[in-house]
Formats: structure tokens, sequence, C-alpha cells
DNA sequence: CGGTGCATTGACAAGGGTCAAATGTTGTGG
DNA sequence: CCACAACATTTGACCCTTGTCAATGCACCG
């Protein structure tokens, strides 16, 4: 229904444009030598930007590249054997997304741009060869990885047997700690993603997640204004986000 | 409650003899050439049978080690920072532990032995000095465990979403893929782990494993005695893993 | 202005969690 | 080998959470 698009504009058919692409709110360079970021710097090739709803690359496509987000968002969407449409992840400015393609040899699902987002790519062969050279790189890169997978694998373990109540205080939780990462207002910002995505990401209908955000509302902990959030009360989304919530099993 | 274990036996306090440990059954080695398996077969030690309850390993000790597991089986069981107790994964006959250890430089969980078991130790160093001279493995060793990492988050993600009765199909239809591929039937099996741990695993209460599993039976789908099982129908389990129960969300 | 898609809200039903009790099953000490 | 304790499993009753269906309100766009 919401197809990924069947306009594509596929990075190599972007306009490259030869000056290098500034990373430096980049998570990946943090606290490397000053010159070891330049020359990630001098890898990272900015493309033209990519508009709502076209994917940055496609499930299935072989892996190149890493791309970079500078601006806008994206959702990762997988579709399974049995043609579910699942979003598996979103990429806000400073992430890197396609990860998770190192280790399958393509991308594991599609980038679909939430709204008109830019990036840099990173070749990786030249990343690879960059981190031979760096071997601080190469660690950095492969802990960045695995920790994704780690995380995620947790979180999902634990979204597994939380309440919706829950999976929405961890969402925003989460979200805020992303922001703050990047030096962004951790408690207002912009999501481009619809409640539909957020309700797939978090294994919720649409309705479920509408009507746990407006009883946020109510008790003051966010203030919403459609895709507009401002965190009223971290700190008790937080301790609603951890403590409470459990279902299933004795502790 | 069920505390992984205060008698733990550390690989290191094993006692090992020096024979080689007969790998043939392992996956890793499928199709690779017989004197790349016999260079495996010499790194692999026996270690003296770790008995029920008791931990091959712990959360958080440093990674140093592989182990395929020869008899018997494990759960593994990560501890949250907010003590949840999750049951994260089954070792089985055949297959390999620790592997996504590889990445974190740490054990993520605690393997716990269901019943006594035995398996060989794979020093992590020779194993990877023996990749380097065999590229097949170490693709064969990579692959093997970002295969296992995708397969996981796919599954945890389709789990968000299904009933319990298709949560548990899936896992039956699982099980018996994993015994058929390691050799043993795929129709009749024994699982040690105790229904609160399926439940744990797929998250749900143990409650609703019985119950679901009581409704198999009536449904002449499965038979079972206990830990016994005996897969009558798997055609209609496999239909009903993969077809229906979808919830949240437009397909 | 009449679509098309997103969001909110209500009514309703069912899936599955919780609590509790009954019934096996396993393990241990005598 | 028995008795008893500790644990695992099953089953029942109840009700909360959340999915489903449907109607309505908003926005944006041609």
């Amino acid at each position: 229904m919401t197809n990924p698009s069947n306009v594509v504009s596929f990075a190599s058919q972007h306009g490259v444009d030869c000056r290098s692409c500034h990373l430096s709110s980049l998570c990946l360079p943090r606290g490397l030598p000053l010159e070891d970021i330049a020359e990630l710097n001098g890898i990272a090739q900015p493309l033209a930007p990519v508009r709502k709803r076209e994917a940055l690359f496609l499930q299935g496509m072989p892996f190149t590249s890493l791309f970079a987000v500078r601006s806008g968002s994206l959702k990762q969407v997988t579709t399974t054997e049995t043609d579910e449409y699942l979003v598996t992840t979103f990429f806000l400015p400073g992430e890197l997304a396609g990860l998770d393609a190192i280790a399958e040899g393509s991308y594991p699902g599609s980038a679909v741009a939430l709204e008109t987002t830019t990036v840099c790519e990173l070749p990786f062969e030249q990343l690879d060869a960059l981190c031979m050279r760096v071997p601080e790189l190469r660690q950095r890169v492969y802990r960045n990885l695995s920790q994704d997978v780690h995380n995620e694998r947790l979180m999902l373990r634990l979204l597994l047997r939380r309440t919706a109540d829950v999976r929405l205080a961890c969402f925003f939780v989460a979200m805020s700690a992303r922001f703050r990462r990047r030096g962004y207002s951790p408690y207002r910002f912009q999501l481009a993603m619809s409640r539909g995505d957020i309700g797939n990401y978090l294994g919720l209908t649409m309705e479920t997640v509408s009507r746990t955000l407006a009883r946020y509302q109510q008790q003051r902990l966010l203030d919403i204004r459609g895709r507009d959030f401002h965190i009223l009360d971290l700190e008790a989304l937080t301790r609603f986000a951890e403590e409470s919530g459990r279902r299933g099993v004795n502790g």
C-alpha cells in the first residue's frame, strides 16, 4: 500500500560534487585524531537530496556504501517473504545508515526518506582501506555495528513483553537521547514519521499509538502538536519506561 | 528466582583432555576441505560435562572461546539493567554458542545447561589464526554470525505482532528445522527447557504456553507428553506459522 | 471543491495476562 | 524404596489491554 516508491533515486544516480562532506556531527569520528577525521571527510561524498518517499537504497541491493545523514530523516523498511511490511529503524541527522548491510553483503531493507533528506555517501571499500591504516576507526565501525545490533536485539526482547504505554515511553526516551547526543534539544523535536510508522516499528496499531499519546498529553508528560513533540517531564517518562509495565513472566 | 547458578563451572576450570573433539556434526565445517576440518578438530578441546543449571559461561565474562554443543542443550539468558531475566537463545547439539560475544568482546548472556551437556571449546584466538589461513572458514564464521543476528532480528520483529498460537507454531517449526539440519528426526524430539523458558523466550506466560499446547494437542497437530514432542502435522503447523495470525498494522 | 491520506475517537470483542487451586513430576533424605 | 518437599504443569475464572471496525475531523493538493 505505502509502496517504498516506484521512483527511486539510487546513490549512483545522484549528482556528486567533489567537495568533501562535513562529517563533524557524525558520531563515528568522535575523538579520533584530527588528521584521520580529515581523511574520513575526504572519502565522504555529498549526494543530491533524497525527496520524501524516495529510497536511498533498496532492500536486496548489493552493499557498497554507508550513508551519513546530514539533514532530514529516513525509515528502514523490510519486506518479509510473507509480504509483511516492517519498519525496522529510523535514521536521524548525524546517524549512519547501512551498517546492518555490512554483514549481509546486501541491504536488508530499503531506506525511505520521510522528508527531504541530505546524506553523504561513504563508499565502504575506501572506508575499509582507511580502516586498515587507522585501527581505531576500524574498531569504531565494528563497535558501532555490534552495539547497534546488540541494543536492538535487547530492545526487541524487552518490547516483546511491555505494554503499549511503556513501549511508547521507551520510544520517546530513546529519541530524546538520540537528539541529545547529536547536539539537538532532547526536549523538543519533530518526528517526520507517521503514527502508523511508529506503531509498525513498535508492534502496535496506529490507533493505539494515537490513544496512548492522547493519554500522555492529558498526564502532562508530553505536549504534542501533530508531529511536533515537546517532552514536558523526561524524568517521569524515563522512570515510566524503565520501571513499570512489565508483563508476563515472573521478574 | 531461577538464579543462573551459584555453582559455576567455568570452561577454564574443566579438565581438558588432549584428544581432539569430533566436530563433524557441527554446521561450521560443512563443505570445507578435509584437511581444514582436521585442523579445526585439532583446535577443539572437549570439556567435562556441564551439569543441569550450571553455566558454561557467564554474562559479562571476557570473550575467549566459542563452544560447540555435542550433547544436551543450554539456554542463554540475559539479565537487563532493570533486572529482567530474558531467555534469548537455546543451543542444541551441533550448534555453536558464543557467536554473539565476538562483536561485544564479552558474553552478552549466560549459557546455562538445561540438562547434562557436553561441549567442545574452540579458543577464538586459535580459530582466528586458522581463519587467517583459511579464508573460507573466516567467511563461514562471519556469515554464520551475521546470519544468526539477522534471522533473530527479523524473527523478533515478526513475533512482536503475532498471536501466541503463531509464536508457538513458529517455535516448533524452527525447532524441527534445527533438528533436521543436524540429522535428527524433525518430527520427534525432546526439549529440556521448561514451559516457563519457552514462554520467556517467546514473550508469553507459562500459562499461555500450556494452554496453547493443549489446543494443539486437541487439534492433532502435536502429540505432547511432558517434554517429549511429536509433530503430527508439520505441514499444517508450517502453514499456520507462516500464513495466519498477524495482528496490528495493515498487511 | 471534492479527493486522498493521516489522525483522532468511540464501541466492541478477544486475546492473553493475573491469580489461584488442583495435579503431576522430580528430587532428596531417611 | 517410601514419604515428603520442591517444583512444573495444567486448568479455571476473571478482566485489562489492545486490536478491529467504523465514523469523523483535518490537512494538503490538484
